[in-house]
DNA sequence: TTGACTTAAACATTCGTATGAATTAATTTA
DNA sequence: TAAATTAATTCATACGAATGTTTAAGTCAA
């Protein structure tokens, strides 16, 4: 539910809980005797504060929403004072690079945040009513600055244009989580190591800054 | 299961109902019942003939990637041969266009081959025993394909490095299909009609051309 | 009549949620 | 301060509905 005073770690913990199971095996997979085990709580702590699992889980798409928008700020503040003060093309390279590693460490990197980008992903192929919580918060926030970074760096003017391209970029990091299965098996890998997820980081960066020459080169 | 008689309609109603029911709802969130509604068979006929709903699953997967498979050998006979005649740059060229595009239309644009792309995109996320079933069948002979494809055109040698590049080429097609709900939404698109399924695909045709152009220059 | 298949009904289990008592914390009263 | 009262939280238990599966009778072609 929504306590004015926050009381409780009972409800955090519950969250906590939600970010790991919901994630390891989805909604209908999850059970509530799963999440109060996991916490551990009582499972009548579930409708207590959310009132239901569906309430739960909204809650926990909405805490993944809030931290990953927290994460995003800095970046998109840098971008607002580069913007302010003319931005050229190099600049915008730089930012744009350092969001795609930022953004290939987050969803494949850190076990933690790994967790979140597995249930947006979730989110993304079946959607539900919590996709309104994260969409606006996270997807269409960074979709936005990739695609002002696009424009910025190659002149194109086409807005679609430029949120397409920010779509395929974000394909090229997105292959290496929803297909972590097939991309282990197929590479060989055990697992995504530091220095695999340095690999990744390399090659999907390049392969951006290439695209955008291309693009540039074509709009020249 | 596997009767060694192939008697009776029933048994491929369920699995179409399947390929409908787990694309839409997921394993865990498919009940028995919906399945048997749908193909309309009665409730025993699961357990009948596939032993159990992950019986029926299975054996769902199992016959997606067949079909997809059957799909699949023309193209790769065709690479085979041209692969036992020299096999010119601009020839693998073509046939990656044309890969590509075929993939956006049966990931995006048929409504029949989606749900196999559904079920697959969650395999891949959540791998059960039915991964086993596709990735031989599909994922490893369409990455082995695009990664030699990938390989004449550019004159890489390094496989491992081929692979990754195949990787990244799928993942531009995939975003548009696991990113479906935010690509829709962040475009302004209703839904992915005929017009704007020829739009992807010159999309992504054109930024693989120019990446693998960026990696032949590389390579020179 | 046999054997492959279908059917309706029921089974045991698990699910999400409700209930009401027990416990703890906070506030008020004396 | 000490006791009393109230509110907030936790707890064990239970309930009804839905789940996957089983059972055994029924149907129909060969």
């Amino acid at each position: 539910m929504s306590d004015p005073n926050i009381r409780p770690d009972a409800r955090e913990r519950l969250i906590q809980a939600g970010i790991e199971i919901f994630a390891e095996y989805g909604f209908s997979a999850t059970t509530t005797r799963m999440l109060a085990d996991k916490a551990p709580v009582n499972l009548s702590a579930i409708p207590y504060y959310f009132r239901s699992k569906e309430g739960l889980y909204n809650a926990t798409v909405g805490h993944i929403a809030d931290v990953l928008a927290a994460h995003l700020t800095p970046f998109l503040e840098r971008l607002q004072t580069e913007i302010a003060n003319g931005f050229a093309p190099e600049t915008a390279r730089v930012l744009l690079r350092e969001g795609l590693s930022t953004m290939v460490a987050v969803m494949c990197g850190d076990p933690g945040t790994m967790r979140f980008s597995q249930i947006i992903l979730r989110e993304q192929m079946a959607p539900t009513a919590a996709f309104d919580l994260i969409y606006p918060k996270v997807m269409e926030r960074i979709l936005s600055a990739f695609a002002t970074l696009i424009a910025t760096i190659t002149g194109e003017t086409d807005t679609r244009q430029c949120s397409l391209q920010a779509i395929l970029l974000i394909g090229q990091v997105m292959v290496f989580r929803a297909g972590r299965a097939t991309v282990i098996r197929r590479i060989g890998m055990a697992g995504y190591t530091t220095r695999e997820i340095a690999e990744i980081q390399e090659l999907v960066v390049s392969r951006a800054m290439a695209a955008l020459d291309f693009m540039a080169g074509r709009q020249a």
